[in-house]
DNA sequence: CGGATGGTTCTTTTT
DNA sequence: GAACCATCCG
């Protein structure tokens, strides 16, 4: 018992409680920073020290990369690799594809992400002949996955179609739903739909995964939808072996169906449930927790709850007015500099913003100080053109059934395939109600054909021929690395995407490594695995790697981080609280203090808030910005409010050796040693590529390179900082 | 058929 | 500023 003897280790009376917690219902209602997953990932492995099967726990995340880590910490402590962690959306996706059957759908399905939904509603909508200037596809997505949620069927939301946009996307979701059964495609809500149905409706499935399933656990269970709200009811309805933790005042996913109410009456669905309040943080600074604490309590619906802290004040939070959001960012990177200058490592440091498009600047500022950085999901990887592509074969072999994979790998390459051509299969496809798959194999019978675009169709075939039979052969990674072989993929990018090919030949590169990775981690190389795999990670999932870089991010995609020095910009009406919450009402807007409270709640020593009065959006100068209401709501006393103009410039110095900082922050942050650098010299950099040394400035620490790269123009570079590798 | 060109229209947050 | 489109020409 010395293993559960020390797992009880260094916690409060609180923790502790929690963590011994072993049957029936219990809710933690866990603060920021108050340890909370600490006690999950205790508790699990108290559980199994305890003689429980790791096989019998569930545990479901928020992200697949908590989920990968709260399984690597548990498993340093017990052996763990029996126990299931996953996210919702994963645990499905593994039942379905056992169990999916009785669904009449191939164990094999298509998982579709959002933009394949997008293109499914755009093609059904053409179809239909619908107008998609009266109606939007991205908006007809958006109702179909509200409705889905709501579990409204496609017959229901006809019923109560009213008015011309509803009635024509009605249409579109009985259309939609229809195309992507004979698909065999799921989209994201589905997976998790498919299960309930499945759950409730066949009862020997039912019994299989509660008896399997005798304890669970949900982290963030203030933001689950309504349909994972009755898969962990329906799963744990028999034994009522049910942990749920979360924070109400961290719901910030509500836009997409999360539903607070399931976390506040959770003691009502469970009147015998323990219920533990983990208040006291043990992360910020005092002053910290002060501002966000007077920040939520603004907002009203709430359920009151007290952080406290030990720890002292620290630094009053800096609040930053700039003139522009290159000025703002300016004053982004002058913080993360000082910040290492003090001694404080990159990878502590982040800077967060509302939306996605504010990173731009922040990047382009970055750059410019030659600074490392980490954008957490812009363009998420696997929605990257180039990695659809090739996935797009991988799909198709995987589901041959999956059309909208096969539209998309037709052409890609070109390979004079076209519109017209594509008109005549789908007609086909559409009177014979076969496949495209199925109508190539018919090819023959396809009329209205020329022989040039017969003969490509061929070629098309054949190749999906050698294609499927290498899969069913080999690992995905040499099947990858076949086809981009095959496809003379690397010349189809260099014809295709002109000076932006190199990167994403490197992306196609870092694809194939990733499935050498995968086939690793999961000791296998089923198809379907890893294109389930690589269907649901997240953006989080893809971020953070050993690196010591300052990571870039929207709020949401912070949630459950932390660092030492939080950046906040456009703290701004109109931003923080987003222009289209402060219109569509009071609900909205406490979202929007609640996403202010995560972001602020991240902090452990230092946060800075940063406004701009004025802000280029959709490429035009917008009107003068006010600073954020949130600010207002911050008590004075834990503010100190500067502009930039007294403050800014000169631009950072890079620091004296004397004042420099820990010897092993600066050891992270310079990398490997620079190399030998001499004008003519050939040299890589991570984000600019391939470029020529024109010239050194300078000497010691503050040297500097000016470089020509052959597609990011010349640039003159810290060589302390810029990692350059010399190409020889 | 495919590539190039120029015009138009957006931008909240994501499993 | 970029991503998406419609159109035109080789």
């Amino acid at each position: 018992m010395d293993a559960a003897a020390s797992l009880l280790r260094e916690l409060t009376p609180e923790q502790r409680q929690a963590v011994t917690h072993v049957t029936g219902p219990l809710l933690v209602l866990a603060g920021a920073g108050s340890g909370k997953t600490l006690v999950i990932t205790r508790r699990l492995a108290y559980l199994v020290a305890h003689g429980i099967a790791a096989e019998s726990i569930l545990a479901v995340t928020f992200t697949n990369k908590a989920a990968r880590e709260m399984k690597e910490r548990i498993g340093r402590q017990v052996p763990a690799d029996r126990l299931w962690v996953s996210t919702f959306h994963s645990f499905a996706a593994r039942v379905l594809r056992r169990e999916i059957h009785p669904l009449d759908y191939p164990s094999s399905f298509s998982i579709y992400d959002e933009a394949d939904r997008a293109a499914v509603v755009a093609a059904v909508a053409r179809e239909l002949g619908i107008d998609t200037d009266l109606v939007p596809p991205a908006a007809v997505a958006a109702a179909i996955s509200r409705a889905k949620n709501d579990l409204v069927s496609p017959r229901e939301f006809e019923d109560r179609a009213v008015g011309h946009f509803a009635e024509q996307a009605a249409r579109i979701y009985v259309r939609y739903e229809h195309s992507m059964k004979s698909a065999g495609a799921l989209d994201f809500d589905d997976l998790l739909l498919k299960l309930r149905e499945l759950l409730r409706e066949h009862a020997g499935v039912r019994e299989r995964w509660c008896r399997r399933f005798e304890y669970l656990l949900v982290d963030e269970y203030q933001d689950t939808n309504a349909i994972q709200y009755e898969l962990v009811h329906l799963l744990a309805a028999a034994h009522r072996n049910l942990c749920v933790t979360g924070d109400p005042d961290q719901a910030i996913y509500t836009w997409r169906g999360a539903d607070i109410r399931n976390i506040l009456r959770f003691e009502r669905d469970f009147p015998d449930a323990r219920v533990i309040k983990l208040e006291r943080n043990f992360r910020s600074a005092a002053n910290i927790l002060k501002a966000a604490d007077a920040v939520i309590a603004h907002n009203v619906h709430r359920k009151l709850k007290r952080l406290y802290t030990d720890a002292p004040d620290g630094a009053r939070l800096l609040v930053i007015g700039a003139f522009s959001e290159a000025d703002e960012a300016r004053a982004a990177v002058r913080l993360v500099a000082e910040h290492v200058a003090e001694g404080g490592r990159l990878r502590d440091a982040a800077v967060f913003f509302r939306t996605n498009a504010l990173s731009r600047s922040l990047e382009r500022a970055f750059l410019e100080a030659a600074i490392p950085y980490d954008v957490v999901g812009t363009v998420a990887f696997f929605e990257r053109r180039e990695i659809k592509d090739v996935l797009a074969y991988l799909r198709l072999v995987a589901n041959p059934a999956d059309d909208l994979s096969l539209l998309r790998a037709l052409n890609t390459p070109p390979r004079g395939i076209g519109a017209r051509t594509v008109e005549h299969l789908r007609s086909f496809a559409m009177t014979t109600g076969l496949t495209l798959r199925a109508v190539l194999d018919r090819i023959e019978d396809v009329p209205g054909l020329r022989p040039g675009p017969r003969r490509a169709l061929l070629a098309f075939r054949a190749l999906l021929v050698d294609v499927a039979a290498r899969a069913a052969a080999g690992p995905v990674g040499d099947l990858i690395a076949h086809l981009i072989d095959a496809l003379d993929f690397a010349d189809h990018l260099a014809r295709q995407a002109g000076p932006r090919a190199e990167e994403c030949l490197e992306n196609v590169q870092e694809l194939l490594a990733s499935a050498r990775e995968f086939e690793r981690r999961a000791g296998g190389s089923d198809l379907v695995s890893y294109l389930e795999d690589v269907a649901l990670v997240s953006q989080a999932d893809l971020y953070g790697g050993t690196e010591d870089r300052v990571s870039l991010m929207t709020i949401h995609n912070a949630k459950g981080l932390e660092f030492d020095l939080v950046v906040l910009v456009a703290c701004e009406e109109g931003m923080l609280p987003h222009i289209r919450s402060i219109q569509s009402g009071a609900d909205a807007i406490e979202e929007e203090r609640r996403l202010c409270y995560v972001a602020l709640t991240r902090a452990r020593r230092r946060v800075c808030l940063i406004h701009a009065a004025t802000r280029t959006v959709a490429g035009l100068l917008g009107s003068p910005r006010m600073p954020s209401r949130f600010l207002n709501e911050i008590p004075p006393e834990v503010l100190e409010c500067r502009s930039t103009h007294r403050w800014c410039d000169p631009l950072p110095e890079t620091p004296a050796p004397d004042a420099a900082p820990a010897p092993d922050a600066r050891a992270a942050v310079a990398g490997p040693p620079a190399p030998e650098l001499e004008p003519g010299q050939l040299v890589r950099h991570e984000l600019f590529g391939l470029g020529r040394v024109v010239r050194l400035e300078g000497r010691g620490r503050g040297r500097k390179v000016r470089v020509r790269f052959h597609t990011a123009g010349e640039r003159l570079l810290v060589v302390e900082y810029a990692r350059l590798v010399a190409v020889t």
